[in-house]
Order: C-alpha cells, then sequence, then structure tokens
DNA sequence: CGTAAGATTGAGTCCCTTCAAAGCAAGTGG
DNA sequence: CCACTTGCTTTGAAGGGACTCAATCTTACG
C-alpha cells in the first residue's frame, strides 16, 4: 500500500496515515510553509520545483510511485510540490513518524539510503544543468526516465512524458522552444521518435546515451 | 577531534581512524572507485566534482570544517574529491562505520540530518546553475560562504576565497572570464571590493543579497 | 467540428563563451 | 634586492547557442 514501509510497521501509523488523491495542477506542498507532514507516491507523477521571486522556476525532480516528498525536510518546505498526472499518496504527519522512529530505529537507515540516492540524482542534475548542451541535457532525460520506468517494473522503451514542454524546460534549466528544438534534432538524427507529444520511442538507445557525456 | 562525533562514541572507533593531512591539489577520493572510507574534514576547503569524458568539470561542492565526504556514499564514489588548501580529515573505515551505527543508532538520526542538509544545498545549487545569470550566481556565491563563515565562528565579511577563478567557475557553471567580469560588474555597482583575489570585501550585504534572487 | 491550450518553427537578439592579449602576483635565481 | 619566470586573473573582440518575440501548427477536448 505505500512503498517501501513494511507491514508490520505500517501498523503503528495506520491511524495516522491518510490516503490522497490529488488532481492535475494539484498542489501538494508550498514552499516556506511549515513542514507537517511527509509524502510517499504511490502512483503518478509529482513535479518538484523552486521559485525565485521574479517568477523564474527550477524544477528540482519529477517524482513517481516509490517516492518521498519532505524527505529532507527541515522546519518548513525548501520547495513547492505539484501533481502532473492524477496521483495517488500516502501523507504521515511528521510527528507520528518521529515516534516511529524510535521504536524502528532501522526505518531510519532506509530513510538514509534513499536520502543518498536523491542526493547522487541532483548531483547528476547539477552536472547537467552546470555543463551540458540542450541536445546533451534532452538525451539524458529520455535515458534518465527510461531507465526509471525499467526500475519500477514498466516498458523502458516508449518512454512515456506526462509532464509539459514547460515541465521539461524548467527542469533541464532551458525554455520550451530550446526543448522543442532539441527534440526535432533528436528526431532528426534517427535517435528517437515522437509518437505523440507525450510518448518518445527511442530508437537507438547506445547513441542516445553517448550523446548523455558528450559522444558529439 | 573530529567534528560532529561525540567522544564516548568516538572511543569505539578509535583504532580504526585516522587522521590525514593532504596538500593543495591532492586526491582524496576518486569517482568511481570503490568507496571504502568516509571523510569528515576538520581543516582547510575541499572540492567535491564531477566530470565529463571530455573534460567538462562541474563543481558539487566545496566543503570545510564539519562538512563529510562519501555521506551519500554507495558501491562506488559518485564524485571526485581534491584540496584546495591544505587540509587535515578523519578517515572512518564505512565497515566500522555501520558496527558503529549497529550500537549506537542515534548516529544514524544525526547523519540523515546532514543528508538532509545536504539535499537542501544541492536544490539551491539547482535554481542557480538553471536559472540565475552570472551576476546573481556570483552574488549568491558570495552570500553562502559569508553566511557559512559566519556559522562556522569565522569573521563574515571580509569573505574569503581559497579557491582559483576556475573552481568558481566550475561551481557556477560557467568560465573563469565570465567570473572576471561577474567581480567587476559587482565591484562597479559598488556591492564588493576586492582586497586581493582571494579576499573579498563586502560593502553592502543587503543589496547583494537582493541581486541574489533577481533583485536587479 | 470548433476552440483553446500546448507544441513547433522562424527571425533576430543577447548573454555567455571562445580565442587572444595584456596585467599582476608570487616565487626563483642571479 | 631585483630582473625573470610562471601561472593566474583581468580585459578585449568576435562568435555562437540559447533566449525572446511572434506566427503557425497540432493536439486535446468540449
Amino acid at each position: 500500500m505505500c512503498a517501501g514501509v513494511p507491514d508490520s510497521e505500517l501498523m503503528v501509523l495506520e491511524r495516522a496515515v491518510t490516503d490522497l488523491h490529488i488532481d492535475p495542477r494539484g498542489t501538494i506542498v508550498d514552499e516556506g510553509e511549515p513542514a507537517q507532514h511527509m509524502f510517499n507516491v504511490t502512483a503518478g507523477t509529482v513535479k518538484v520545483y523552486k521559485l525565485l521571486p521574479d517568477g523564474r522556476r527550477q524544477i528540482i525532480g519529477f517524482l513517481m510511485a516509490g517516492d518521498f516528498i519532505g524527505l529532507a525536510v527541515r522546519q518548513s518546505y525548501a520547495y513547492s510540490a505539484e501533481a502532473v498526472t492524477p496521483v495517488r499518496l500516502c501523507r504521515f504527519p511528521r510527528k507520528k513518524l518521529e515516534e516511529l522512529f524510535e521504536r524502528y530505529p532501522s526505518m531510519e537507515k532506509r530513510l538514509l539510503g534513499l536520502a543518498a540516492n536523491e542526493l547522487a540524482v541532483a548531483q547528476d542534475l547539477m552536472l547537467l544543468l552546470g555543463r551540458k548542451t540542450a541536445k546533451e541535457r534532452l538525451a539524458t532525460f529520455l535515458i534518465m526516465l527510461s531507465d526509471r520506468a525499467r526500475r519500477l517494473g514498466m516498458p523502458s522503451n516508449p518512454v512515456s512524458l506526462p509532464m509539459s514542454r514547460t515541465d521539461i524546460a524548467d527542469y533541464l534549466g532551458l525554455t520550451t522552444e530550446t526543448v522543442s528544438r532539441a527534440f526535432t534534432q533528436l528526431k532528426n538524427l534517427k535517435l528517437i521518435r515522437l509518437d505523440t507529444t507525450s510518448q518518445a520511442q527511442i530508437l537507438d538507445v547506445e547513441a542516445l546515451r553517448d550523446l548523455t557525456e558528450g559522444g558529439s
């Protein structure tokens, strides 16, 4: 039910856990608000982002089944989160969660592992944002989604792109126009084919993966 | 001695801990190598970075006293680390550390907190790399160093810049030339003054902090 | 279908990069 | 003690990749 939390331990939480359904564009958390809950995505796609006062936006990550929102949380949320598709969530009150930690210290070890993963992903994204070209960024993004789908036991090849071009742009540090042009470039190179706007067929995984690291 | 680890717990490790001194440009860990150790910086500045095959580099962070290298580690290091200044380190074998976790589960909570911090810093850097201008990036960098110095109980105003312009560029996702020009811009705006290449006086903290978020 | 929102394409501009040269600071040897 | 060297920083000029602005096209949905 709530991925990553064994049933036996979940029992303790059962009364405190809420099962939420959020529609696309629905807000899950707002940057700056007191962080009272932690969420676990059980279905759908969530975007997590930060804003500058003038509206510039950087999407920090797209979360899918099994991912946590509010893992790295302190007093208040450091980012906002919004549903991209219809989303199902488990919501835990943080206080209850801390009680749970007292009783099952092994949970902290698991959370530490998750945090380590997130950190590694974040560092890869920094390399992308700081040093990759638009084409390389999009190639990396597609490979990333493909790999993640496989890890979740879903088909890895027609890559599903539930988010808009604007969202992709805000994740890759580009504009929608540049993202669109990069799609066209990859199409012209015969590396991908767009079945629909939101579904990309990878035609040459190897070449695409090379592009990811600059293999011209 | 080893910041962040209480003496009582440290006793258990004492035979396994090594006190290291590394000269500037000395390598601490190499990306891809098996992650056998975890390090705690006790003095000096360390840069942590990732490379692309063609040599493009992104510095993930500058670590100072109290910071950990290898916190987010899995099988092998996901990045390289190198001394910027003369550095003092505590080195823990990871195996011993895990034994310690068995005995003192509270240590995991502390590490989780540290990881949460790192994650928040990483997310701020993503916003910087994806969405800020060169001037804003440098302003953010200076404020960041100033705030960190204060947290470490050191003077926060003449900001110490032990790293080269190239290192700053590779951290901010820019070139050395652009970093240099951004310094000149901030000087012309009377927001900072460069006492020496490696020491910047902040003349107007408020204005600099505004620039950080686009308050042109 | 008809409409609106999103995606793509085009043209021109700008900020950062690239390439190149000059300036500066620190260390060495005469 | 100072010319000389060497490496880093700063400045300059030209170029390019991504951005901006704008129009067209496509898709989704009532």
